[in-house]
DNA sequence: TATGAATGAGAATTCATTCAT
DNA sequence: AATGAATGAATTCTCATTCAT
């Protein structure tokens, strides 16, 4: 037991680089135009090699996919039946999603490219219960500030949620390369935009719209 | 016995009927999960047979986008040059975004899904001309409603072009589901959630707004 | 029976037109690299119109060699046989082969370059058989010629009629595009190389050379 | 238990027996005409697995040609400029062109036929270059002797060397089949033709003539 | 005779996956 | 864990040929 082989990282390591590597080429190319033998070639592995980590390019996706979301999928819902005033709720679901964004930046361009394919997969399931629940958080804030009479009476919550949800979702696809803004900034502008877009005129949202 | 039952359609209907059936079938699947063969099936031809009236699937993807975008690439730009106020030129860029959508069903969902996949071809380079001249009329039209006073001095005109392009290139991919809303609600209810979010508090914009 | 439509020449001559194209077409780029449709296009006319015409694009390429090669098969033959000096018959096929390069370029082309593939083919049988009988001739001369002292004793009549033959098959490929020479040039140069490497020195053969 | 039998080859070795059964496929069948199938199923492995070593069929031809090729493409070119006699020298340049259908049959098959195809593809563009090596050198040399007056001062160099050529190059596809010669007296056999038909009467190329 | 659409067999090539070593 | 060779199914595309009009 003196010396053992420690050519690369721990095997968990190695199997996570994998991961990474497939994740940006994933993002660069979309997953229809990657080949397994794309992803070997920059983890400087064989492409037959991968299988001894995985047992298929999908599961490479799905693992990418789930070890991003895995984390704070609850939160959103929480978040819709907390007592949390609903600008500033709105607020937090804008800048949660833009955050993924900037702690994903390949997941999210994958997810938002790959969406229809993905979607259309029974083994990406969880992306349509995911994609109910961040729904159901938006619709419950937006119903919630109507009926506290600080959101527009006319406002359509479902249509409004998606305008939203279509911006956001497509932040990935630019944002790596607009260093201009830092992620922050973003949110910002887009919380200003929208609640001012979703409140009603002159008054109460100004706390979290100069917060 | 003056009319005769003909079995296929005229020369440039039948090359119609295939573009519309690929159409739907890339709408539905993806274009790089869609194979020639897929196409065929549909359009009750061999695959083989595809090749008399295009020379590639890529030529057939092409010739698709092409005929929904080619008639009105200039009016958005026109717009943004005119003396229209910037609010109703807001609305106008807004309505017309999305009866594309409306009008071009199928080829709206394959550019948003296939977005990606078809820039980085050079064959579809013209989708970058496009995209760059709807977004400098978007620009432009936000620049003089700042200058104007009529929209928030704070407004970031490119974070905002942002935006509204992300709420409306996601709209064909539930547009066609939503039977809820028809078109024209749809526009009222961005032009709305957008202009509200745009235009400085109180006063001016009134009149497209309620327009 | 009044008017007959008269667009293009007789049925004879249209048939000979495409004859024609194919051949050029055929020299040009080979007979397996032609497609009916490039002769389709070259002529005038849709590929599966060409099926009025000939029953298959191996008919086409078999008329036309056998078109270009009908008339003097049997000259040789009878030269071989005949009582014509040696020397003097060397030249006169010499020269015949030459002149089918020149009166038929663009047969004498598909020939040389399409001999290994039409000789695998049954339907070209017959270029075997003419082959045998220009080499039967070759060698019946030379033979002769040894035996009448003329040529070199040392003489290997089938490798003689090899190096010649070869020379005479390759001309195609250079003749057209060398204005430099006529053809009677080149086979007074051909015939003199030949002549003076098949004959014993300093005598009997300068009649020919010299002619 | 020393040697255990071992099913397949070293991994170089595995290449080259698909090239050497490719090359003879090509020799017998035509480059147009040979499909990968045909390779695959004659070296025993699935068409689509050729593509593990090669990455096209064309890549295959090329890789072949330029194996043959490589090695004496300068030693012609060598000669032309060298002291040598030039009788000797036109000796020397038609028994390296035969010893090369010898040591290269299929090859040198492949290339005589395909000839007209593998010149109008840029991949082979060095084919040209080769055979316009091959040209200057025969022309030099032969421009020698006529200045030394060894050779006929009516002899046109470039005639000669497309007459030799012609001869040369049309020996693969005879050689094999005709165990009749072997290379050697083939090459004299060509040497002692071409050398009287070229140099004067009565003298001098003797030495090489009957050397 | 000609057109234009279609057929059907097969071509080269791609690629996820398997497997002996 | 990794290699390198191979599989086998599928993909895009080609092309000689057929056929209704």
């Amino acid at each position: 037991m003196l010396a053992v082989g420690t050519r690369s990282a721990s095997p968990a390591t190695r199997r996570q680089e994998i991961l990474d590597v497939a994740a940006a080429v994933f993002a660069r190319q979309g997953i229809a135009n990657t080949t397994v033998r794309d992803i070997g070639e920059e983890a400087g592995i064989l492409s037959g090699s991968l299988y001894h980590h995985f047992s298929s390019k999908d599961e490479i996706v799905e693992e990418i996919i789930r070890a991003a979301l895995d984390p704070d999928i609850e939160l959103d819902v929480a978040l819709a039946h907390s007592e949390v005033e609903p600008p500033e709720a709105v607020r937090q679901l804008l800048v949660r999603s833009l955050r993924f964004t900037h702690d994903h930046p390949d997941v999210a361009v994958i997810i938002a490219n790959g969406r229809h394919e993905l979607l259309a997969a029974e083994r990406f399931d969880f992306l349509h219960t995911r994609g109910a629940a961040i729904r159901a958080s938006w619709v419950a804030v937006l119903e919630r500030g109507k009926a506290q009479g600080v959101f527009r009476a006319d406002l359509d919550p479902d249509l409004t949620y998606k305008a939203v949800m279509g911006a956001v979702s497509a932040a990935p696809n630019w944002y790596r390369r607009s260093g201009a803004h830092d992620i922050d900034e973003i949110a910002e502008g887009f919380v200003t935009l929208f609640l001012r877009g979703i409140t009603v005129r002159g008054d109460a949202p100004t706390s979290a719209l100069e917060g």
